[in-house]
DNA sequence: TATTGTTATACTCTATAACTATA
DNA sequence: TATAGTTATAGAGTATAACAATA
């Protein structure tokens, strides 16, 4: 690990960390996060909101429970993040039919506007994070990770 | 992406998500987190804490700014985070010789044990969630991760 | 004037428990 | 009785600005 340190740059070992897997994902994520940040600055959409919108967009009609269980968003989280998304205009809730407990949301026109606009930046902005690996090891990359969430719980 | 609703499970799909190293980054980095806290419980370490921990016991003597610099941790979050540590004695904190400004950091004997033992139990939850990765692909794994924080910035 | 560590503060994400209304 | 959504609350991670001591 390279660090700035005040006139030069030294080297950090980090020790046991190089070599957990754990720390990397991290790190990674964390790169990812604030990148997604400053790709969407300004327009209030945060890395949650927008899978929520995604998420929506892909099932239209979904319950509120169900979009977040599909995103590993607990129930009493779920609740604050879709008001954001209706008071933005960005998504529609109204009770579900056959349930009447729950919610059926349904992405707005709006909302599929920001969802592709966002998407197209965060392409982008992906595209320059990425632009060391190959199509191939981003490939991998996105195999590798997906076997990874399979181990959830 | 399965979900459980009452009776079974059902598929639902990601939408755009689903292409994104972004988010499979921050999902899979969830589940490292949420093994980790599981591995880790009832020492009260946490990843932050078992980070500094490793990078002091791999840098006696480091600056307290460094040490946070090369974990991406800024000086403002340090404070209570080293406090933390020195008061679970896991490390000394002294006034650096050449630079009175500076705290020096090094790690206590007890915090060489917890390291380690904290490193073995880590390293065989790391194992179960990397059961369906090769050597070679785990080897891959650490390698694009390290790519990618490598753009920090 | 710049840097080290500090304090205060605020926002986001996440987790739990107790409540209501429907099923 | 179980489930969907809600409320309240708390812990943890992260970010910024302003300050004291030292360089």
């Amino acid at each position: 690990m390279d660090v700035e340190t005040g006139d030069r740059e030294i080297r950090i070992a980090l020790g046991v960390l190089e070599e957990l897997a754990g720390y990397h994902l991290r790190r990674a994520s964390t790169v990812f996060g604030n990148d997604f940040s400053r790709a969407m600055g300004g327009t209030g959409i945060r890395q949650v909101l927008f899978g929520i919108l995604s998420v929506v967009a892909a099932n239209p009609g979904i319950n509120q429970g169900t979009a977040g269980r599909a995103l590993g968003i607990q129930r009493a989280n779920m609740v604050s993040l879709i008001n954001e998304l209706v008071d933005a205009g960005l998504i529609d809730r109204r009770t579900a039919e056959e349930d009447r407990r729950a919610f059926a949301l349904t992405i707005t026109p709006a909302g599929s506007d920001a969802l592709a606009a966002g998407s197209k930046r965060i392409r982008k902005h992906e595209q320059r994070l990425l632009s060391d690996l190959s199509a191939e090891e981003r490939r991998m990359l996105i195999d590798l990770l997906q076997r990874i969430e399979a181990k959830e719980d």
